[in-house]
DNA sequence: CTATAAAACATACTTTTGTCTGTTATCATA
DNA sequence: TATGATAACAGACAAAAGTATGTTTTATAG
């Protein structure tokens, strides 16, 4: 390829390389080297190991298609995001499933699952009617921690408290009264850690991804 | 390994394989080989010939880590978190960015970022500070949409409509004002397709991939 | 203009990875 | 228990992809 200024190739091949991971398309050196119309590998491999030596770029040595965006410990997965709320804790995957959504996870076994909203009972919390709640089952409930919960078979999400040994599930809506369940009556099907609303129409129903 | 019942292995390698794609990490042949401890390739190899068969997975032949989910035609990205508006609509990857998350991509080239939410002014819309708004930057604007508009430099999340060929950029929260700029002094960044609020600390935040 | 650094090139070699041919073991069902 | 299908194994070869050494060309700064 034509000669260019110090960094402005560097900084090119660093786009691509970034935009095919970020597809989940590692690249070859040698797929750089013809993509930017090199006539020698090491003309493209000398721009990787320099990207390397910046930090822009990690690698794993020897390895075919080996070069990685920095600290992505981090993937993402598909969630399923559920009809109705699960019966139990542990049977997600026997629901109905609406589709599909990708999550971020840190570490490995979660059981996040999304869940659609129906009603507005947290709308002065932002979660409205249709929005989808990412829910984590078997996470831990603290004073405050917005849950869905199970009461006499009926599903609802609520911020939990937990006052004078009497549980509060709170709504966000003056509407609403503050419910009062006994312990025997309710479920904590999860925490709900994370509010997403699609304002644009978006298939997320994937065909069944089954296996 | 052992040996197992017909379609067990086949369908835990389904699992294996569509985790490290969906992770960006193509595997290889051998990879999938030790992952369950088989002694020979050809063991994972026609494994994997059944599973493109099937039609469960799809290969480019010859090439290494070369086998993928059919129909990606919607399948998740990364889409960087933007901790600024872009100053244009085009230059997305020269601004900082604060780090990715997994977005749901139906076609191919689409310019889709994410931006923190700064301020209130879209609060009856469920729109929070703090939250993240995923924008596509070359969608068309219509009536009603919440869009990405820069004013003087500024950038602001409102609603768009336009009337009497005025334009009317109108906030979800009576204490702020409908603005009314002239076309010149606007700038549509894009529209806002998604909401997300994350109740519960994620690490977003990669180190900087600049670039 | 000259020296230094960066960019691009050419070629060879090694490792990784895909692929092939054939064999043995287990499962499923009659 | 006989039989076809599936699963797992073994070893070898070929192609793909990473790596290394040295040279030529261009950019940048003094």
């Amino acid at each position: 390829m034509a000669y260019t200024k110090p960094g402005v190739t560097r900084n090119r091949i660093f786009q691509f390389v970034r935009q095919r991971l970020l597809d989940g398309e590692p690249p070859t050196v040698r797929e750089v080297q013809t993509a930017f119309h090199m006539r020698a590998v090491q003309s493209a491999k000398s721009h990787l190991d320099a990207l390397v030596k910046e930090g822009r770029l990690v690698k794993m040595p020897g390895k075919s298609r080996g070069y990685r965006l920095p600290g992505t410990a981090h993937s993402s997965r598909l969630a399923p995001i559920l009809g109705r709320v699960p019966a139990g804790p542990f049977n997600i995957a026997v629901e109905e499933i609406e589709g599909y959504i990708p999550v971020r996870f840190n570490s490995e076994e979660q059981t996040v699952f999304g869940l659609r909203v129906n009603g507005d009972s947290m709308m002065n919390a932002g979660i409205l009617h249709g929005d989808i709640v990412l829910v984590r089952s078997e996470s831990e409930i603290h004073q405050g921690d917005i849950v869905v919960a199970m009461i006499d078979g009926e599903a609802t999400i609520k911020e939990f408290h937990c006052v004078r040994n009497q549980i509060q599930l709170r709504p966000h809506n003056d509407a609403y009264p503050i419910l009062s369940p006994k312990p025997e009556e309710l479920t904590i099907i999860g925490k709900v850690i994370e509010v997403r609303r699609h304002l644009e129409a978006i298939s997320l129903i994937d065909e069944e991804l089954n296996g």
